[in-house]
DNA sequence: CATGTGTGCTCAATCGATATAGCATGATTG
DNA sequence: CAATCATGCTATATCGATTGAGCACACATG
């Protein structure tokens, strides 16, 4: 096919990429036609169906394939959509990546997920990267400081959505919290007698402010006195969990409201080392599959991340009011 | 600070964004100028650092932000680096992922993971969208078809690596997974009477193949016939397992070899739900923290993650021969 | 005073793709 | 037969950052 014996494709490993402009010398026709046939543009640009054919022929053949850097560049449109992502080690975090991406491609976006692990600087050094590369929405999961972000993003002119956690200066679509940690919270308490021991979270996050007004408000409903020991808000990871249980010394309570089931890792480790025998029911939030089968944990609260992420989308086709927030209901998983 | 009102930050929300042009105007200097001292190259280039002072106060005032996609486009590097990933719901993955990205982060590089939920097509799709992005390197995670991705990558001069399944066309870095599997085996039978149950995984996968065949060799080993029965290689999905299970009547054996954490969901869900009391114990590939307090859970195989993407990262500085093959023992984690 | 050396910048081409404007043809119409 | 129109292309400017070449000036040296 190729004149050149110098071009053929296999041998051309390290050598420079095939262009447009490669492909316009083979075809013996311009760049600006084989940029139309290979966007799709071709019929509005009136190329005729041949010289089209003979194009796509020769890009297959020369395993031609765009270099979208310079096709952003000229189109000043990237299609890219950034995700800020805390951890990749739970359930929840995982599913909400991945139905993400199969939403985003089914738009025709390009998802772009990173993993910054609760530290707010590389949070917010990761949405500076996705704003160089020109996304065109960020969407900032369980971010530690929604705001810093969204402040930069909109001086940038970038729309951005905040996820899991609220912010005040973007848009946000979190679970009802306060519901469904009441409603967790009510349904051990139907099994056992309170006060129950809240443990894990950050005390100045939202969503654990949220649940500990829910654990509240169910001992309140009962009458029951919740004294301020009852709250362990020592931080989500596991071994922070295991040493504040093993600060606090006293008898075990009936029950554990457990954060996150990160902390719920800790909290069963803890359990089955110091207190084996222990009858203490645990109830978490977050759904895990084999955390439900522990023979303690009697109900998960799982948040509905399909609903979640179709309002991100619906927020992203609506640009709506930076102070929205919307709730989106929890499921009670209570062991049969 | 500055001259025209209309170019204020705080009111250029969707208006264009700043680029070096706007700020040379600003500085009353060359783009040139500009470029060289946002991207650190003042020195070398002898701008004063008077201007150069005077520049980065404009920039940070202005919240500029370099546009990558055009710096990629002139200085023809990237460095970006992806990862192509089968699923985010276990903990080996995420594992991966979040490693990968502290690692290349490290080096100085942009990751981009993507998930492409076995999916073949999706995966070269992903394959070819980072090749358009001009990213460096790629990293195909548990690919179902690795050499379809190698190849193109390497038509494009891209480096490829295989991570956790082998390929034939580009470096891989993969478990030990016949040895970890022949000790998982023979820890069980160690406890129980064989033969053991194998179950999960597609028996055409290389990893799938390899711990079949040290599965049988810890039988062998103990001269244990192994019927064909014995290997119920039903795709990973929980449900496939669930059906397989179901399917497969006759009375349980001692003991369920199970080939990854997702499956085993449905390995316990089954048990759970048909077989209360029994006293069958279970052995599984990978680890997860939950799986591991389970009463029947016996032990579990950890892919030493940390050690595999080592190597990935060394085969990234060596562009070795695409026939390597690098393979990372396991751990083998039994209840205590 | 011619020559050399160092400093501090600017100019202009370039990366690859896109899009506007326009130029040849040939066919159609009044 | 001139004017109009449709068809099928090409030429060229452009997106924003980078970089090799080079210019202007100051100062030193023989």
């Amino acid at each position: 096919m190729t004149e050149d014996p110098m071009s053929e494709p296999a041998s051309r490993t390290s050598a420079r990429r095939t262009t447009i402009y490669d492909l316009a010398a083979l075809a013996g026709t311009s760049a600006s036609a084989v940029s139309a046939v290979l966007n799709g543009t071709w019929k509005k640009r009136r190329i005729s169906a041949r010289l089209a054919e003979k194009i796509l022929h020769l890009a297959a053949e020369q395993g031609y394939s765009v270099n979208l850097q310079a096709s952003v560049l000229r189109r000043e449109k990237s299609n890219i959509i950034g995700m800020i992502m805390p951890k990749y080690d739970n359930r929840y975090f995982g599913a909400i990546a991945e139905e993400f991406e199969i939403r985003a491609r089914a738009r025709g976006l390009f998802p772009v997920i990173t993993c910054t692990r609760r530290d707010p600087d590389l949070e917010f050094e990761a949405a500076r990267e996705m704003v160089s590369y020109q996304a065109e929405h960020i969407v900032a999961t369980g971010a530690t400081d929604p705001d810093r972000i969204a402040d930069f993003c909109r001086a940038a002119g970038v729309a951005s959505i905040n996820l899991d956690l609220p912010g005040a200066a973007a848009p946000s679509v979190v679970s009802d919290n306060f519901g469904g940690s009441r409603d967790l919270a009510r349904l051990m308490l139907n099994r056992r007698r309170g006060p129950l021991l809240f443990i894990g979270g950050r005390p100045t996050d939202h969503n654990t402010a949220e649940r500990i007004r829910g654990f509240r408000a169910a001992h309140a409903e009962r009458g029951i006195d919740l004294p301020e020991s009852a709250i362990l808000a020592c931080g989500y990871a596991a071994e922070k969990a295991e040493r504040a249980l093993a600060a606090r010394g006293g008898p075990l309570p009936a029950g554990l409201f457990v954060n996150s089931t990160i902390t719920l890792e800790g909290v069963v480790r803890w359990l089955r080392r110091t207190a084996p025998d222990s009858t203490t029911e645990i109830g978490a939030f977050d759904w895990d599959p084999f955390a439900a089968l522990l023979s303690d944990v009697v109900a998960m609260v799982e948040q509905d991340v399909t609903r979640m992420l179709d309002e991100v989308f619906r927020l992203i086709d609506a640009a709506p009011d930076p102070a929205l927030r919307i709730e989106v209901p929890t499921i009670l998983r209570a062991r049969p």
